[in-house]
RNA sequence: UGGGGAAUAGUGUAACGGUAGCACGACUGACUCUGGAUCAGUUAGUUCUGGUUCGAAUCCAGGUUCCCCAGCCA
């Protein structure tokens, strides 16, 4: 991972920090963590990553980087009822893929859940926390509301011995869900709705997927998250800005351990614990796609896309299907940089990124997406030769490879016009173009079907001008990619657009929601499509430059047999653009 | 109406009291065996009102707007 450093904007070598970076690039020089910088990137395994994630973990894994700390891969699995293996599975691969190395420190939040016990144990002997029997409905109302202060529980003052037993016994099983709650004792009327006596523990009689059966009491993500970082030794824990009004309370948890706690660990209570920096920076939202979890499980589970790794996804696996390359993800993650307001990318920035990686490094082929059957009218019978085609023009070490060229040829469809309008330079009736490392060609007949479609062209081509070039100068204003019908695979290519019609997919009228603003024509599948031979040696998700189409990569549902590509973005089209103008 | 955050071209960001810059997008043009790529250029901005200062995006005061918080989710 060798791209994505927190500089941006301006080029001149001296470095831009992001405002995160500032903040370590500071406590380094007042030495407030003896120089040490460890972070962390602590998903929850509840759903698939998406490129809002990649932008935290490009963040977190580039600042360690960047300030030669360390960085941890931890999950935070404090609630069973919707954490699941396959998530764990795919947050690794997906975290790998986009290039961050947590060495040996893939981590679970779970692992913990003793020592957090105890931290809870602890605050109760200190009279900080209680055990509370209210439902979830009454505690609602005990809390109050935004502008009026909450109301202590009846519970809130029972003894510490009888707060200990009935603590041990919600850990041994003894009641059912919701029966009672372990919260900590803070102000009722805090002007942060968080300090109300936030819960600590709720019963949950679930499996986990890590820790089986062992837990029935689990801790709630603001008495967890904090200890989690404390125990790892994180010393900046980077989250986003939901999180800013948490902030307090976790302050306020670790406080309430250490106090009585000593630097040295005499006394009743032992040593102090590691009290992480929290910094909070903007989620990434971007046009055209939706970013939450909650949403992007609806659209799977509701079955508007194929899975979480649909190419029309924001996931990372989505876009690894869709045959981005983690590169690309990456100098977007550097180029949209961090601060601490809500802001929406442009999606056209991620396809620049895209194509900026791509052009340089995929490797050109020619493919067919919506053929028209072409006859070199002059071209022998039966003859077929190889040409030379250049592989990669970005790069010369890609070299060049063969292409077979006969009587018999299939051009793409909106290459040909039978009556062109003024800026179409490509073929028509008469008119002479370049076969791309092949020949010139005139079209000299239009064959059509009943309903008067264009079905065959027949045309001439120029023996001189074998591999593209004419000896006596003359020009063509269109070259135009091609494959040999006798020698092309079949193939199934899928054309992807925007997941949805509107910039803002949450912008749907009353009483409906983002699904009202689906794109129907977000896929498209071509099945009638002819590629080079050379394709038929590819890979699962190898990525090519179809030329004149764009960047394509194959499907990992491919097969010799029967070729799937996706149609990972196109090339910038100016022709289109000056169709839509008129 | 409580508390916590935040406002710079269409979009994303930089400028840390001293010429408001960069990228994307859009638009011109050059070049081209990809109407690709590349190159050159144009476009367009400090939320508002005061104040301090030789000088304010930056400091101060007040206003406006936007985001987050009332899960036994994270």
């Amino acid at each position: 991972m060798d791209s994505g450093s927190g500089t941006n904007g301006a080029e001149g070598g001296e470095r831009k920090l992001d405002f995160v970076r500032q903040i370590v690039a500071d406590d380094i020089k007042t030495d407030k963590w003896q120089g040490k910088v460890h972070t962390r990137f602590p998903p929850e395994p509840n759903g698939y990553l998406h490129i809002g994630h990649a932008k935290s973990i490009n963040l977190n894994y580039g600042i360690a980087r960047d300030f030669g700390g360390k960085f941890n891969l931890r999950f935070d699995d404090t609630n069973p009822e919707k954490e699941e293996q396959e998530y764990v599975d795919s947050i690794i691969e997906d975290v790998r893929w986009l290039g961050a190395d947590w060495e040996d420190r893939l981590l679970y939040g779970s692992d913990y859940f003793q020592q957090m016990h105890d931290w809870a144990v602890e605050l109760i002997k200190k009279g900080k926390a209680y055990v509370c029997e209210l439902d979830a409905e009454q505690t609602r109302a005990y809390r109050g509301t935004l502008t009026q202060p909450g109301k202590d529980s009846p519970y809130r003052n029972r003894s510490v011995e009888e707060n200990l037993d009935l603590f041990e016994r919600m850990r041994k099983g003894e009641f059912p869900d919701g029966a009672k709650t372990l919260r900590a004792k803070i102000d009722m009327a805090h002007p942060n709705l968080n300090l109300r006596d936030p819960i600590m523990y709720r019963i949950v009689h679930e499996h986990h997927h890590r820790q089986g059966d062992k837990w029935c009491i689990y801790p709630m993500y603001d008495w967890a998250h904090g200890f989690e970082d404390s125990i790892e030794g994180i010393t900046h824990s980077i989250c986003t800005l939901e999180f800013e009004n948490h902030r307090p309370l976790y302050d306020w948890f670790i406080d309430a351990v250490n106090d009585g706690r000593t630097d040295d660990g005499s006394g009743p209570w032992g040593k102090k614990i590691h009290h992480p920096q929290q910094i909070e920076f903007a989620r990434l939202n971007m046009t055209y796609t939706v970013m939450s979890k909650r949403k992007l499980l609806r659209l799977v589970k509701e079955g508007y896309v194929s899975g979480w790794d649909d190419p029309r996804m924001p996931t990372i696996s989505g876009m690894r299907r869709r045959g981005y390359s983690p590169e690309a993800v990456r100098n977007f993650c550097k180029l949209i940089g961090v601060n601490k307001f809500n802001s929406t990318v442009d999606f056209a920035l991620l396809e620049h990124c895209l194509r900026e990686d791509l052009n340089k490094t995929s490797a050109r082929v020619m493919a067919v997406l919506r053929p028209l059957k072409v006859v070199i009218d002059n071209y022998p019978e039966g003859q077929s030769e190889a040409l030379d085609a250049i592989n990669n023009p970005e790069d010369a070490s890609a070299g060049t490879r063969k292409v077979s060229f006969s009587r018999e040829l299939y051009i793409e469809r909106e290459d040909f016009m039978e009556e062109p309008p003024k800026k179409f330079f490509r073929l028509a009736p008469g008119r002479e173009v370049r076969l791309r490392y092949a020949y010139f060609i005139t079209c000299t007949d239009v064959v059509k079907d009943a309903d008067g479609n264009v079905v065959e062209l027949h045309c001439t081509y120029d023996p001189a001008t074998r591999g593209g070039d004419a000896p006596d100068g003359r020009k063509v204003k269109a070259t135009l990619h091609w494959v040999s019908a006798p020698h092309a695979l079949k193939a199934q290519v899928k054309l992807y657009e925007n997941l949805f019609t509107k910039e803002n997919p949450d912008d749907a009228e009353e009483g409906r929601d983002f699904t009202a603003n689906l794109n129907p024509n977000s896929l498209e599948t071509l099945t009638e499509c002819y590629v080079e031979p050379s394709l038929a040696r590819a890979h699962a998700l190898d990525r090519f430059q179809f030329e004149r189409l764009g960047y394509f990569c194959v499907d990992p549902d491919s097969t010799p047999e029967s070729l799937v590509f996706n149609r990972t973005v196109g090339l910038r089209d100016s022709w289109a653009r000056i169709q839509k103008k008129g």
